[in-house]
RNA sequence: GGGCAGUUAGUUCAGUUGGUUAGAACGUCUGGUUUACACCCAGAAGGUCACAGGUUCGAGCCCUGUACUGCCCA
């Protein structure tokens, strides 16, 4: 075995070999009770990142756990299609390579060419999550423009339109001009920008003066039909009903009166546009106003904006709006002014709120069961935070538009007739024969598609074949095995676009919730908490990191990193974490292979009594189990966090620092009989077993090889996959063998003795290769016995050349160097090195710290408060700690005494 | 404007139902090729738990307020 453990070739040969044997299959007819999650898909387009590789980590523990639990898992993964990014990035490259538009191409041909993209890249990102390791079922891959999910779709929008739950409605919509598409309010993010306020005079048509509005979108003007202002204001209310001329159009406008105008904003009359924005459209609603659109698809104006500025852009628009205006004596004045501008998140161009006629879900039905399953408990959040967050959202849900004027994605199942003046829209699988309105034949497809979370809502069943219809679904052995699912992973940043609404569509479709847990990752920032973005260049390719460091050692640090419920801070360098405790468990297993083959009876301590093991053995075997149970429980509550550092701790710094060490002296001592030696290695080899099966979620490869390289595994044709998650002892057991509370306790008094006599050495400068003798003075008698129980590790851990346990008194002549502890007085003979009045020194610093100890404690004991009201346990728990410390103190000044 | 988080060692973070002398990792300092590991070992230093009140026998933890930082929604 090399020294270093060499992940490269492991990960690949294990990965290979899992995938090959089948133990990533979910089996529908498996006697296992089932345990399921649905990855959240990537977009197709999609690359890998760390946000990836955390959220795919977080499962594959998930699922890796719950198989060694012996549930039957099965984890779909999949990607979603992605519709404007999938969209656009075919379209720049047509242009960029061929000159070519979309429109150029023509639907039909458009389509197969984007269908030829995904073919040759769309599987990027499904290749890179096997070099994380993840278990998922690839048998059970799904896309979401497949032929079954894409008959989900279809099936869906059909039926919620018979329930008038879906509706084509002429509203106020988000529209991208870039992508040149409707988008719903959550595809909108909001950015601060620091523009301007411009503060207009509108004429009064009688010529008895002006209104002065204030506006931050100058070139929507064209389109106002009235100016607003609160009825309660003064200053505006004799000129309530009059009449404005709207400047460079010469539209004759009323002033009108809303509540929702608020005086304090500008000059507290505000322009009306109601075709172009959402709140001025309702106060058309409310006053009949006209709604005029005064622009192109593409943001530039159209004819109704006027001759002057048809044509031009929207912000070339803005500047001569300005300028006429201004020419016109009729520019107030302009104002820098902050506000919150929305962006279209694929196209990062400002959105263009404006009237159009799109499609909607009606949300209020939906939303009410979704909300009350999860604040009845059928779903829990984790943290539980989230679940603020979902009420709110859906306590104030709008109705959601779905339609996108794009080609890529599910086409919308409506037909129109094409009858003069029938206008009848047919929602049907197919083209329907003939109109139910006026007879007619000819019938025409909506041009436009569905938008992507239309599909990626009904994820949860439309993976696992529904079709909506009974018969089919009710013989559907995946979706009754299998659904509802478990556990879903996902970032908090789609808590509506998809979380929400999985929610709606499991209760409305499946009549049941799509899963019951629902853990929200952390989003990773760079160190120094900035987001990662491409134009920082602050994201590190997860392939390179797991290059350099190993996929496990990067699956490591993600974890162990990652706070509670809070942003994680990454960099490079601290999947150093992971790649040296990865290399510290291989060397544990070379350490181990020194000693000979793996003990035979390593799974279970049976036939083992305290009496066959070493007071080192039983503290050991106890902390297992409470490390064991520890792992169990962070798991089941997905404390992912307290998971990792506990292994850590426990590997690192308890079963490497000590026990090993421990074990390694034992079993170089001559004197350690055949006997004695296999039961240190039993033990050793048990806890071994048991670390590498509790670590194995967190890091299958290296615990697979290792598990294998060392015997654990039955035959090569076995996997640590399947082994079966240690169980605690349980208190029964640990009493056979000794592994109690006060052996425990015993045993890290030790240890920190052994510390204390460390300290010593260091202060002296005494070389490691120095053998010292050291004499120990017990604190009681007891104690005297549990050391006398094992000085062999004693003197290893101590570099000592012999450790006595003396009586009090019988620590022999001569200058010592003292360390005080609670299990006894260590004195250590250095005749000719030893500093008095440095002992000295050092012994009254530990002596005041006792005595400020002491004090604090007696204040308490003191108080009579305290001893009345404090539970009766915790009170004598101080009074025990008062002694143990009085008597420390005793020691300690006994000490000080005989040096000085 | 509304809501949600966060503020603990130089840095990043733990801290259970309120009850040990508040912990870890990284970094820093000292010493070390001790036969598993220098991707290591041993030792050490480092904290007014953001601030101000309150509840309590007892507060890092509970309550009220303030400040600052971040996120979400309008």
């Amino acid at each position: 075995m090399p020294k270093a453990y060499e992940p490269a070739e492991v990960e690949r040969r294990w990965y290979a070999e899992w995938e090959k044997r089948g133990y990533f299959r979910g089996c529908p007819d498996s006697a296992k009770s089932p345990y399921v999650i649905v990855i959240p898909p990537p977009n197709v387009t999609g690359m890998l990142t760390l946000g990836h590789v955390l959220n795919n980590t977080l499962q594959d523990i998930l699922i890796r756990f719950e198989k060694m639990r012996g549930r039957e898992t099965c984890w779909v993964p999949g990607t979603d299609h992605a519709g404007i990014a999938t969209q656009s990035r075919v379209e720049h490259m047509l242009k960029e390579k061929e000159k070519l538009s979309r429109h150029d191409l023509g639907r039909e041909k458009f389509l197969e060419r984007v269908w030829q993209w995904k073919e040759q890249y769309g599987g990027t990102i499904v290749k890179q999550l096997r070099h994380l390791g993840v278990a998922c079922d690839w048998e059970r891959e799904r896309f979401t423009l497949d032929a079954g999910l894409s008959d989900a779709v279809q099936e869906v929008f059909i039926r919620l339109h018979r329930k008038g739950l879906i509706y084509k409605g002429h509203r106020i919509i988000n529209w991208c001009p870039k992508s040149g598409t409707a988008l719903s309010d959550e595809d909108v993010i909001y950015k601060e920008e620091r523009g301007r306020l411009w503060h207009f005079k509108y004429p009064l048509k009688d010529g008895s003066g002006c209104i002065t509005v204030a506006t931050t979108r100058p070139e929507t003007m064209l389109g106002d039909t009235a100016v607003a202002v609160n009825p309660k204001d003064p200053r505006y209310a004799a000129l309530v009903g009059k009449t404005l001329v709207l400047p460079l159009v010469g539209r004759e406008i009323p002033v009108i009166a809303d509540d929702h105008v608020e005086p304090e904003f500008g000059t507290g009359a505000v322009k009306v546009t109601p075709a172009h924005d959402p709140n001025d459209y309702e106060i058309g609603l409310r006053h009949n106003l006209p709604m005029i659109n005064v622009m192109n698809d593409d943001a530039s104006m159209n004819e109704d904006a006027g001759a002057e500025f048809q044509g031009l852009d929207r912000n070339l628009c803005r500047k001569l709006v300005v300028k006429k205006m201004d020419a016109l004596g009729l520019l107030d004045k302009i104002e820098d002014h902050t506000h919150q501008v929305g962006f279209s998140e694929r196209g990062d161009v400002p959105v263009e709120p404006r009237l159009s006629a799109q499609w909607f879900v009606k949300m209020q039905p939906l939303a009410e069961p979704a909300l009350a399953a999860v604040v009845d408990g059928r779903i829990h959040f984790h943290p539980d935070r989230w679940v603020k967050t979902y009420r709110h959202w859906m306590e104030n849900i709008k109705d959601w538009c779905i339609s996108r004027q794009l080609w890529w994605g599910h086409r919308i199942p409506a037909y129109y007739c094409q009858a003069e003046g029938c206008g009848e829209i047919v929602v049907d699988r197919a083209m329907p024969v003939k109109c139910p309105k006026c007879g007619g034949a000819a019938f025409r497809q909506d041009d436009d598609v569905l938008d992507t979370w239309f599909s990626s809502w009904l994820w949860p069943f439309s993976v696992f074949g529904w079709t909506g219809d009974a018969a089919k679904d009710a013989a559907n052995v995946d979706l009754k095995k299998f659904y509802p699912t478990h556990t879903l992973v996902t970032g908090p940043d789609i808590i509506f676009f998809w979380v929400a609404r999985m929610i709606m569509s499991g209760l409305e479709f499946m009549g049941d919730v799509p899963f019951k847990d629902v853990y929200f990752t952390s989003i990773i920032r760079d160190d120094k908490g900035r987001k990662m973005s491409k134009s920082l260049n602050n994201s590190p390719d997860p392939l390179e990191v797991m290059a350099q460091y190993g996929t496990d050692a990067l699956r490591f640090t993600i974890i162990y990193i990652a706070p509670v419920g809070l942003d994680i801070r990454y960099a490079n360098e601290k999947c150093e974490i992971g790649r040296n405790f990865a290399t510290k468990l291989w060397n544990v297993a070379r350490f181990r292979l020194r000693f000979g083959d793996l003990s035979k009876d390593w799974k279970t301590l049976d036939g083992l009594a305290a009496a066959d093991l070493r007071p080192d053995d039983r503290w050991i075997l106890a902390r297992l189990d409470a490390a064991v149970a520890g792992a169990t429980k962070s798991l089941e509550t997905f404390d992912f966090h307290q998971y990792s550092h506990n292994i850590y701790e426990f590997v690192w710094s308890e079963f490497c620092d000590w026990y090993l060490e421990s074990a390694k002296a034992c079993l170089n001592a001559p004197a350690t009989t055949a006997t004695e030696k296999a039961a240190v290695l039993r033990v050793f080899d048990h806890c071994l077993g048991t670390i590498l099966r509790v670590m194995h979620p967190l890091m299958p490869f290296l615990t697979e090889e290792v598990w294998h390289q060392f015997g654990f595994a039955a035959s090569a044709a076995d996997t640590i996959m399947l082994a079966p998650w240690p169980a605690p002892l349980g208190e029964a057991a640990r009493e056979r063998l000794g592994a109690t509370a006060t052996v425990v306790a015993c045993v890290q008094e030790k240890f920190e003795l052994i510390s204390a006599i460390r300290n010593v050495r260091a202060n002296y400068k005494i070389a490691p290769s120095t053998r010292i003798m050291v004499a120990v003075v017990p604190a009681d008698a007891a104690r005297g016995a549990f050391l006398r129980e094992d000085l062999c590790s004693f003197q290893a851990l101590a570099s000592a050349e012999k450790v006595e346990v003396c009586e009090a008194g019988g620590k022999g002549e001569g200058p010592n160097a003292v360390a005080v502890g609670a299990m006894g007085t260590a004195y250590i003979p250095l005749a000719g090195l030893i500093d008095s009045a440095a002992e000295v020194a050092k012994l009254k610093k530990q002596g005041e710290e006792l005595a400020k100890y002491i004090q604090g404690i007696q204040g308490k004991l003191g108080n009579a408060g305290f001893v009345s009201r404090a539970p009766a346990a915790v009170v004598e728990g101080e009074k025990a700690k008062l002694a143990e410390a009085e008597q420390q103190l005793a020691r300690v000044e006994a000490q000080i005494k005989a040096l000085g």
